[in-house]
DNA sequence: CTTTATGCAAACATTTTGCAACTTA
DNA sequence: TAAGTTGCAAAATGTTTGCATAAAG
């Protein structure tokens, strides 16, 4: 366990849902010599020793959480905003979907990720025409993408 | 709607859950000089009309399926494939946990993604050793990566 | 004939890797 | 000292873009 190491633990763990490159940043300055390899491999290293979690939004760029107790995230399609979802697991009905699964398709079941997308209030509010075209399209179509 | 459009569409229709590069390598057999950048650009385009969808494998690459209609999907930590829960939409369910979370965070609710993650049957008798290990993390910590 | 899409190549962004020097236990 | 980690730079990967040409409506 390096400083390093140490000081990205730290700042995955306070500041929830962070990219790479935002941890990065706020490592360099505490340690202005890091580097990005640096910042990656204890990522990794973190995140298989389940100290983080590794998350992936709906762009091609990881996010890690400090938070690594099971729980679910609301992404803003617009901002890429993570945040929690504010209500626990419902932990009987997704185990039994699971090991129904399991049975189904012979596959071997190790958990699901539930995300819910939207637009933060931010993004609601100071985007209408995304936003009224995105109801729009809703309506019609019901929401599909990604699904 | 050019020929190289209407060629990635039935190719992103037939296969399911094709990744960018999938998609160009079957079309380069039809088409032999499409470029990577219509590749790109005719998924982008067809994504934003609704005929098909981005999805967001575990990787750093977009993979995208051709059918529409909301539907869980089932990924292999391993070799990342990825197929449809044989299962439908449990749409009250879900709709009244939309509703709630829209009230509980101001955010516009437009969707959810249920992704379950396992290991598909080819990988769990291919790779033991990640099995077992897995099955013992799992049993330690409960499945807690990426929810 | 106007708009939109194409192929190509170069640019970009993100992540991974090789390696010699340096830490840590 | 042995094992593991770092910083740096280069490479690999995945995606996007500019532009002149070509195709579609």
């Amino acid at each position: 366990m390096t400083r390093q190491r140490q000081v990205i633990l730290e700042i995955v763990k306070s500041g929830h849902h962070l990219t790479a490159d935002e941890v990065y940043e706020k490592v360099r300055k505490r340690l202005p010599n890091v580097s990005m390899g640096t910042v990656y491999r204890n990522l990794d290293t973190l995140a298989s020793l389940g100290q983080i979690s590794k998350l992936q939004p709906d762009r091609p760029q990881m996010s890690f959480d400090g938070n690594t107790s099971p729980h679910y995230h609301i992404t803003c399609m617009r901002c890429n905003r993570i945040e929690d979802a504010p209500f626990p697991l419902e932990n009987d009905g997704f185990g039994n979907l699971e090991n129904a699964l399991g049975k189904l398709t012979k596959y071997g079941i190790f958990g699901h990720r539930l995300e819910f997308l939207g637009l933060c209030p931010d993004c609601m509010s100071r985007e209408k025409d995304f936003f009224s075209w995105e109801v729009e399209r809703s309506e019609k179509e019901g929401a599909k993408d990604g699904v």
